[in-house]
DNA sequence: AAGTGGTCTAGACCACTGA
DNA sequence: CAGTGGTCTAGACCACTTG
């Protein structure tokens, strides 16, 4: 007795195209509520459960909402969640010095250590086309019982290298941006002039329970614009 | 014979938790394939049905994908991709001027604008703690048939300018981040010494088939860094 | 051929919202 | 109260991957 649906898309998409149209046509607005999943069922001639996959999808998109016992809802967009994204996997770099340091009153925060306790300090200049774009410092707190491995170092990035201390999911990042001038010993690091601005990205390796690792880097107008992208659209 | 499950978290949920579980502590590791629907339908006593909305709900999360005709595997994380906040919602700032203006080359590039036309430049004193900490111009192609009502612009925030000119799903943004040094005509307008560094955001609204505003933002140190936050994990 | 995920049907009961 | 979305069952056929 199945309907055979056997066409090109499935039911659910096409119920889903249908209504985000509808959306960016401005035919749905903000706060309109869009037709029950029971006359959609009827409309397109299927079950609720496909209707459902279609609306869920258009949710999880984040153009439209549900609330129990009323209806499903035109989203009022936002438009204040950007993604960049940004990695140093496809960077070229050279390693500076790798040590065991005492750490400054920044890293110590930032890494909540106790008062004695010593980090691994990689340091590493980033280059394109020869020319050094980047000063990137990381820290990691130096845990005797699992002495860090210098060779894995030299070759992992950043969130990677902690990721060998937990499991991969067991741990999320942190970023902050802004503009600082180059001190002289910078300068002389990235081989420019004391007093450029330059593009500071400070980030954080965290778990549950503590903080993993601790990064600074210094970019060169050289290094580029970080870029990102908001929102909902049709992708 | 419906075997009522009345307790109180959803079954899909629990069967999503236990799995999500097991990736974090490590029992299931990036690249390995979880049970099937089948097996999990019968460990957890349930239907397929109830099983893949936990397996789609994790897959949406980021923790595993699927392949059909294979099995479901736990995913690889990335984490280059940070979404960070910004709004301008919640600023207090002032208007500083309001004039249509012939652009200069770089507003004109990032609109694509033909050579003679005029674009409507909007340039605003961002404060806090009635500090300048930004600088703010915003340039909207200036369209004869609809001309823009400068009540509005007033009280609108980026955004939702053009909102007014299209419908509110039908556009994107982009987001650009440089260090630049002030300029002297910024240091005035920022009460800041000339050379101070700038954290510098460029962002462009862009619909489906035209470029429907331009940004450009001064920010000091006063205005604080902007932040974001990475990739999957447990809310 | 057997197993997998992807789609779909035709029902069901529940908790919730609003008139 | 009738209508809504949230959850769930017990089946089905399909295309795909692997042996």
């Amino acid at each position: 007795m199945t309907r055979t649906k056997q066409s090109g898309e499935p039911i659910y998409i096409v119920i889903a195209e249908s209504l985000r149209n509808q959306i960016i046509d401005g035919i749905f607005n903000p706060g309109d509520m869009l037709p029950s999943e029971n006359d959609l069922a009827e409309k397109f001639s299927t079950t609720r459960i496909t209707v459902r996959k279609g609306l869920k999808s258009l949710e999880s998109d984040g153009y439209i909402y549900s609330r129990p016992g009323k209806g499903y809802f035109v989203s009022t967009p936002e438009y204040k969640s950007f993604s960049i994204d940004f990695t140093e996997a496809n960077e070229t770099s050279r390693i500076r010095k790798i040590d065991l340091v005492t750490p400054n009153d920044e890293v110590a925060g930032a890494l909540h250590l106790e008062a004695d306790q010593k980090v691994l300090e990689i340091s590493r200049i980033v280059t394109k086309n020869d020319l050094p774009v980047a000063y990137d410092l990381k820290y990691l707190p130096y845990d005797k019982g699992h002495p860090t491995i210098e060779r894995e170092i030299q070759y992992a990035v950043f969130p990677e290298i902690v990721a060998a201390k937990t499991t991969p999911f067991a741990f999320y990042t942190t970023l902050s941006l802004t503009a600082e001038s180059a001190k002289e010993s910078l300068a002389r690091e990235l081989n420019c002039p004391v007093g450029v601005p330059l593009l500071v990205m400070r980030r954080f390796i965290i778990s549950k329970d503590s903080f993993l690792g601790y990064g600074i880097r210094y970019m060169t107008g050289g290094f580029g614009p970080i870029t990102g992208k908001s929102g909902v659209f049709k992708r």
